[in-house]
DNA sequence: TTGTTTTAGTAAGGTAACGTTACTAACAAT
DNA sequence: ATTGTTAGTAACGTTACCTTACTAAAACAA
């Protein structure tokens, strides 16, 4: 009735130290007494647990020739069959999505772009429909699967909240809806979260910058913050709605003025407008696009700067904010407006006057696939969990 | 040369399953086969290790007589024994100092309090003196201590920066200093973040709100944050510094206001005066202590009244940034302004006004030993990591 | 060519720590 | 006194580890 400890329990943590030896090497191959010097293991238990490990899939002898040039009996040498697992990552935008399936080392060996549809179900459907069809040339369900989702994602619910750009989450339960229709595990997360933890994949594949924060500034504005290098979610799931911060104390009976209300892409273009109205000298069309007006603005247009000052003073202020209450070390700027370095330089030359040493500031290099990059990370860790007990697990049945 | 993963570690492990049951129980006793049944190890097992940490010292059969009236033979009931390790734990003030030994269960068993001297060096050599001589009583080293610290802590540097009330620990190194006059591992950390630990405690003890940030509100503000119940301290060490917040973006050229600048203390007093000095009517001297202006402002005080709206309209604002940023499930205030209810039930009313669904406000209860029993929390962890090694692995040997 | 050195891997044996089974111990209820 | 129930122990077998001692296969030197 037992068998919880003492059966299985030693042979998986030996399990799991390979494993983690082998992924931390790779795309070195590694011998088996290699593994042993690593792992600290003997190389008897080496040698077992990477035969079962061998029938099981997980691992291969390296088909290259064994490197000569050494002395002694040349190692066989073992690697990490990166097909034995793969997994489902997608981002959900507005409009467009992205679909795209990873392998066991997270390299995305399928992607695909569709269209989004009118409301979240019929986004939720499309993606069922055409991810069906990516797997169908992979002989195995998905490991797990991490959809990034353009709203605040509340687990305890099941619910997407404040998803503006796509109607129809609240009738929508999107967990429960995966789940019903696919095999294997399925995370939903809020898509700047998932963007957050895609550029500090990028930006340091070891994770050395563990807590670090990526705002996206588009047509809304979010935050991602990655803390000791987990993503942090808040309380209730709604950490980083930074679109509402309030720039000052509103006087009785006013509007209350955000962060979106002056530096999201619409108002940035609103308030383009307007200057030009006020009588400000420009080159541009009242009605130029964000991307114009940042360039106009670095070659000394009147109205473009005004809008560029007026717009980088407010996000250097949120980070202050950001910076006082959490001290990230490093804040990446994504999304349409976010990305542009013109902005980032003004942004940092704001900060620096707010607060003593600021942290890095840097725009997104990952672009739209952001967030994608961030599922697949997901993915990964989920995948991680597992996969050692379910190669081992089964092998003693 | 090996013995590193098979001889010890499976044994380890079932003793940290049998001693945290034993703790999660406490005060409740347990037999071995109650243990066996919540642990899931089989009753030998349970048996055989619970002899070894008898030896030890760790557990002991309570002397009280075996519960009656029960059917089957009556249980051998055993206990932890809390003299087993202690661990010294202190909050450095400005002017005072607590200082406390714990036991095994985080109770407090000695506690005193002593002046803190004119400076750092002054302060860490008094602590030094003072606690060797209550340890004196005890005829073992404490397993380890907890230091509360006025100012921000930088682990990486070792060093105190922005104690403002408390100088000299530019040329101080607690860590180091510590740990030559001492035995035991030595924990240095922010005093508004073991405040935060500590009302956590007080709150839940089983730490259900896992999301949590504590202000407090004296001479200067500070924020402590526990995020899924571990402390957060940043990047850098310096999260939480939340005095320095800018209420809004500073014009070209003007001072800019910082929370600090609005809702210390001393600002408070200096405000009140102020609206005294513009003719505001009052009943109070204008040099008037801020529990008075409180007190004042609840039975309809004017310049009490100004100053109290501006105080926790400013207050308000941190805090809304504080849960868009953050999102914690609950603010505990604390410190000489800020566990006033007058001023807590101010501040929900603004926020009320600047966020939807703002989380629970509640003023401090632990007051001044609010750093001192986070203290203890930081200690009994640091305890749990190594006491099942220490008291198994000398076994082996 | 032949031995020596070096490293990889395997076989055999010993040990630690677990679980299972089967027992005894001690009490309450009948 | 007998029966039932629960606590605890003894004996045994199993798992999975490490250690030691071996063989295998290559480079290098004589």
């Amino acid at each position: 009735m037992n068998e919880a400890s003492g059966s299985g329990v030693l042979r998986l943590l030996s399990g799991q130290r390979i494993v983690d030896a082998l992924f931390a090497a790779h795309p070195q191959q590694m011998s088996r007494a290699g593994i042993a010097r690593t792992t600290g293991l003997s190389k008897p238990t080496v040698s077992a647990l990477m035969s079962d490990m061998e029938n099981a899939g997980l691992v291969r002898v390296a088909t290259e020739s064994p490197k000569l040039g050494s002395l002694g009996r040349p190692a066989a040498l073992y690697e990490l069959v990166p097909t034995v697992r793969h997994t489902l990552v997608a981002d959900v935008g507005a409009t467009k999505m992205l679909i795209g399936i990873s392998d066991l080392f997270g390299n995305l060996v399928t992607e695909r772009e569709i269209e989004t549809g009118a409301d979240a179900r019929s986004a939720f459907t499309r993606l069922i429909d055409t991810s069906t069809e990516m797997l169908r040339s992979f002989d195995s369900p998905p490991s797990c699967a991490c959809i990034g989702v353009p709203g605040i994602y509340r687990r305890a619910q099941d619910r997407v909240e404040q998803a503006l750009n796509l109607p129809g989450f609240d009738e929508l339960a999107p967990h429960a809806f995966l789940t019903d229709r696919m095999e294997g595990r399925v995370h939903i997360e809020n898509d700047v979260n998932l963007a957050a933890l895609g550029e500090l994949t990028q930006i340091s594949a070891d994770q050395t910058d563990r807590d670090f924060a990526a705002i996206s500034v588009g047509t809304g504005i979010g935050l991602g913050m990655v803390v000791g290098g987990d993503l942090y979610r808040g309380g209730t799931g709604s950490a980083g709605e930074v679109g509402s911060l309030l720039l000052s104390l509103p006087a009785p009976n006013a509007v209350p003025v955000t962060l979106e209300d002056v530096a999201s892409a619409p108002s940035i273009r609103k308030l383009f407008g307007q200057a030009i109205e006020d009588g400000q000298r420009s080159n541009l069309d009242p009605s130029a696009d964000v991307p114009a007006i940042f360039q106009a603005a670095k070659t000394g247009d009147q109205a473009a700067q005004t809008v560029l000052h007026k717009t980088a003073g407010a996000m250097a202020l949120a980070v202050s904010h950001l910076c006082l209450i959490a001290d990230p070390e490093r804040v990446v700027f994504g999304g349409g407006v976010g990305s542009n370095p013109v902005f980032v330089d003004a942004v940092r030359q704001h900060l620096e006057e707010l607060i003593d040493s600021p942290p890095e500031l840097t725009p997104s290099t990952l672009g739209r696939r952001a967030a994608l990059v961030g599922a697949v990370s997901v993915s990964l860790r989920s995948m991680h969990e597992t996969l050692v007990p379910e190669i081992l697990g089964d092998q003693r049945r």
